[in-house]
DNA sequence: GGGCTGACTGACG
DNA sequence: ACGTCAGCCAGCC
């Protein structure tokens, strides 16, 4: 049964283990679309069920993700739903994908 | 079947 | 540094 990248999508989300943060590029990536960063977005602006929407971040900056969400409120929410899983974010508003990323260390090691 | 939109990303002015 | 444009892909009208 085909899932539609839409369901694809939101099955990679469902991955991410807590206290890490994906871009939607990578997760576009991960559900076979290495160029539907917007698909992942318009999925998840349509299915903010069960779906840890919350550890989608954008790309900013190379190794820097920042929210990119435009409501605000969201977006806020969103920041203080990754700092209380343990993701910081830095002065700038910014969260270091090699420190909160996919491929980051799972311990400080 | 055709066109518009968007929780993106990177480049350009 | 900030604002705008173009490229990209799936979903919706």
């Amino acid at each position: 049964m085909r899932s539609t990248p839409f369901q694809r999508i939101l099955a990679v989300i469902r991955r991410i283990p807590r206290g890490r943060v994906m871009t939607y590029g990578q997760v576009a990536a991960a559900a076979g679309l290495p160029r539907g960063a917007r698909v992942v977005g318009y999925a998840l602006r349509g299915c903010h069920g069960a779906v840890p929407w919350q550890r989608v971040v954008g790309l900013r900056r190379k190794g820097r993700a920042h929210v990119t969400i435009k409501d605000p409120v969201g977006a806020a929410v969103q920041r203080q739903m990754l700092e209380r899983e343990g993701v910081a974010f830095t002065r700038d508003g910014a969260i270091d994908l090699e420190r909160y990323g996919v491929g980051a260390p799972t311990s400080g090691r």
